[in-house]
Order: C-alpha cells, then sequence, then structure tokens
DNA sequence: AATATTGATTTCGACTCGATACTACATTAA
DNA sequence: TTAATGTAGTATCGAGTCGAAATCAATATT
C-alpha cells in the first residue's frame, strides 16, 4: 500500500495554511485578512462570466453568506466597486478599484511563494501542477463543484479564425486576452475524468 | 517568463481551502473545525519531541495563544489528553484520546483526498511530493520556519545496527516506527538546499 | 397570475486568530 | 542564594471568518 498520497496531502494542507499566514502577513498594512487578498486576486483573473460573488464564493469555497460579508469589507475599504448587471438585475458585478490594483501590484502577494520555488526547473513544476489539476478536476467531479479553467482545454471553446475566438455556451465572441482569465463555467473536455488505473 | 509558478501556487491554495472545507464536514459530528481535525491528525503522526503545543502552532501556522484555545477545546471533548512533562515542567505533552482515536478512524479525515488521486500514478505523485516538499523546505528557509519531517532524512539521525536507531540531537534511542514518525527537530541533510538555477 | 428558483444580503452564534498580558518554571549571571 | 532573563503555556480581548437559516428581489416556470 503506497502511503504517498497522504504524503501529498499533508504537503499541500501545510502549504495552504502557510500561505494563508503570508496572505495575513501580506494585507495587514491594509488592515485584510488572506481570504480577501485571496478575494483580490481572484478578481484581478476572472473573466467576464465570473466576476459575482457567487463565483467567488465557489472560488474560495466558502458559502455566499461569507463571501458576502468579505465583499462587503472590500467595498467599504474602497477596494472593489460593485455594479448591478444589465439583464439579470439580481446579479452584482465585481471588479477590482484602482486602489485594489494598486494594492495587488505593491503587495506582490505571490512573491514569497515564488522565492520558494526558485530552485525548482520548470519541468518539474509542470509536472506537480499537471497531478494537482488532475487531483482538483477529480475533486470537483466526485462532490459537484465548480473547477475553474481558462478557455483553452473548455468544451465550450471555439475558434472561429486565426485571432476570434467564441463562447459556445454563453454564445459570446472573446478577444484573445479574455481567453487567458478564468472561468467558473469551465468545463474540461472529453469529459471522462479517469482513464483507469 | 514562466507562469506555471503561479499556477501551481493557485492549485495548492484551492487545494488547501477544500480540503480545509472537507476537514469542517468531517467534524461536524463532533462539532469540531478543520483547525481541530488537523490538530488530531497531527498528534495521531508526532513523535515524542513533537507532542507538544509549540511543535503543534508551528506546524499549523498558528500562534501559541490560538493552538492553546483549540487544545483547550479538544481537551474538553475529551479527545485529547494532557500531562505535564517530568523534566521540565513547563512543557505539556498531548495524546490522543481513545475517543480520539476512534473519531479518525471513524471519519477518514483523508478519504476524499484519497479518492481525488485515485487515478494518477504513483510516479507523478511521488513527483508533485518531490517538488512541493522541496518548496516547503525552501519557504521555512527563508522565513525561519520549522520544516518537520521524518528521521530518514535528517541530519541528527543515527544507525546504530540493523534495527537500532539514534537521535543523535538529543541522544535518545528511537525504535523502528519511532523513526515513522515526523519530528519538528528535523533538519535536512546536507544543509545546502539551493544548488542554483 | 401563482409558484418556484436564483443571486445576493442579513443576522446569529460558535469559533479563529493575532496581540498582549500574565503565570509558572528553568537557566544563567551575579 | 538571589536576581535577571528566557521559555512553555494560558487567559483575555476585539475584529473577523464561517455556516446555517431567514429574507428580499428579480427572474423562470407553470
Amino acid at each position: 500500500m503506497d502511503k504517498s498520497p497522504l504524503v501529498l496531502l499533508d504537503l499541500v494542507s501545510r502549504l495552504g495554511n502557510l500561505m494563508r499566514t503570508e496572505g495575513r502577513r501580506v494585507g495587514q498594512d491594509e488592515q485584510l485578512q488572506s481570504v480577501h487578498v485571496e478575494a483580490l486576486v481572484y478578481l484581478s483573473k476572472a473573466n467576464r462570466y465570473s466576476n459575482t460573488p457567487q463565483a467567488l464564493a465557489e472560488y474560495l469555497g466558502v458559502t455566499k453568506g461569507t463571501a458576502s460579508q468579505s465583499l462587503l469589507l472590500l467595498d467599504r475599504r474602497g477596494l472593489i466597486e460593485r455594479y448591478q448587471d444589465d439583464l439579470d438585475r439580481r446579479v452584482v458585478r465585481l471588479r477590482l478599484a484602482a486602489t485594489g490594483e494598486q494594492f495587488l501590484y505593491d503587495a506582490q502577494p505571490q512573491l514569497a511563494w515564488q522565492h520558494a520555488t526558485r530552485n525548482i526547473s520548470p519541468n518539474r513544476i509542470r509536472n506537480a501542477v499537471s497531478a494537482l489539476r488532475e487531483t482538483l478536476t477529480t475533486f470537483q467531479l466526485d462532490n459537484e463543484g465548480t473547477a475553474f479553467g481558462e478557455c483553452a482545454g473548455c468544451q465550450h471553446f471555439e475558434r472561429l479564425s486565426a485571432r476570434a475566438y467564441r463562447c459556445g455556451l454563453m454564445g459570446d465572441r472573446l478577444s484573445g486576452p479574455d481567453t487567458r482569465k478564468i472561468c467558473w463555467l469551465y468545463e474540461e473536455k472529453g469529459s471522462g475524468v479517469g482513464e483507469g488505473e
């Protein structure tokens, strides 16, 4: 019986905890908790379908009530802006305010991690990424969660021409940069996940 | 410029968050938060030098005050036992109570993760482990943290004979099972960490 | 038009967490 | 021996997290 999956779990949990601590450290000048920093980072990466409290809650793995609290705080501090969606007036859209952009630029929340991985070859990192990504996808499938991902690799992604793309699910055209943001409607191409042992 | 370290960070954070949620889920029958579950798991793996509030706090990445609170709760619930050290009466030693052992056995906090990793080959997992372990060690060195680890791979580990071992730092003899628990005095063999790019 | 569903917010209570202060014991220096 | 310093752990406080449940408003379904 192989114990290495448990060792991996241990490492992921510990690194996750450390990064949460790191997030707290990074945000303390602005009185932010690590969840708040994570939320800001998320908003800087979310595409136009995914900048809502709902998607954020799924991403962070908290309930929507909790997410609402955090967003309230970020709004009070002027780090984000909230505005209503035109088509569906229940939906609240979120956007980093200039202050929020500046904060991310100044605080560099990922710096410590980049340092910690500096001696690991790109290749080993990509291998680790692939293993963890598969773990995440499988876990999400097991638990009816949302996977999140970029257009490349998504079932609904269509290429219209050399530089024109389209989301088959939403029916919108997408720009190049659009396709590199993360989306909570993401669905893995080739629905089957496990190809067996 | 390679973005994959940041992708890895993202995956580790998200999986960390998910496992925290999972820990909460697992503990809800017993009214435990994920930190409590993590503490119990830690105590089930900690060796004789590492079963103290101090070591636990370092491991979980919280302050000793916070750790103290969590331990108080676990004690009230009868999941752990606390007793004084004979040599240094300031030191509190911790041990899983029978109820705590039973809880871990019943709740299987790692089950969801084991499922999520079921389709990943042992080899890929070991590669990911090695990359993350190096990340953790480097991070700890950067931040004067404690690395934790098993005797194999520790500077202070000495083999006396086929089945007799010794910790050079504490001067104690160790049994075989002892050497497979985790220790907060662990120091990586070959102190140099980064061999450059 | 009535009902169900959905996105978001509010409220509540238990708990986390860092900061600070404090107690008890241990080690060192005088 | 005593005094000063250091260390392990606990207590307390306040801001905030978090899930659960209730609520509200807008949209879908019937």
